[in-house]
DNA sequence: CGTGTAAGGAATTCTGACACG
DNA sequence: CGTGTAAGGAATTCTGACACG
């Protein structure tokens, strides 16, 4: 019992619906997301995309990344990387971080 | 990291038609169950269901049992009394088991 | 580039009910 | 009792496109 906990995580059965309440991000950007080939949703038989918690917690991830002007191709090289720790764009948020405190105080994760 | 791997088997966010796509069950049997208090899924803003995975196992097992002809009231009570390993409904699937399949293996209405 | 929106259609879900047994 | 189904409506999702910037 609970060998299968990890596999909850990864199975795409969430709507685009409950996807937007959970990560806050509009239908559209979810779609544009995955036209970018950021995620990778599957279909149901009739074609509606379906997501994982996984893909929901990735879009939180991106959705961070936009807002600190990563554009979407930046991302997808991440993505393919394997996404390091320690890369372009981790470095650039850090340079931008100093600023961005300074000017209006805005939170960013390290 | 990880502290909420439990979350996700009991967060609400699969809409019936995905359930009834992993549980083999109709969507008339998952209605039916819930009316019967077998299953609590959540409510969208607009009144759609949505359940979790721990909802969808308790299906499985939900369906095994009405197929071993135990009745929804009965389920319920096991539910009630927090589902012991070895409850009545279990004795006494043990005791009508040889019985059932000795003449057809049907399923009956105890 | 990233995202909003109106557009029209197709599929989903909901409830209450009749049916069989 | 448990489950199928037709019924009508309301909400969901899909795609391709125009718009702004």
């Amino acid at each position: 019992m609970g060998y299968q906990e990890t596999s909850y995580k990864d199975k795409k059965v969430i709507s685009i619906g409950v996807v937007s309440e959970l990560t806050g991000l509009s239908e559209r950007q979810i779609r544009y997301y995955e036209e970018r080939g950021l995620i990778f949703p599957e279909r149901s038989d009739r074609g509606n995309r379906k997501y994982s918690f996984s893909d929901v917690e990735s879009l939180m991830e991106i959705a961070n990344k936009i807002e600190d002007g990563v554009q979407t191709f930046e991302i997808r090289q991440e993505i393919k990387r394997g996404n390091k720790k320690e890369d372009q764009r981790s470095i650039r948020k850090k340079m931008l971080k100093g600023q961005l405190n300074a000017q209006f105080g805005i939170q960013q994760n390290e």
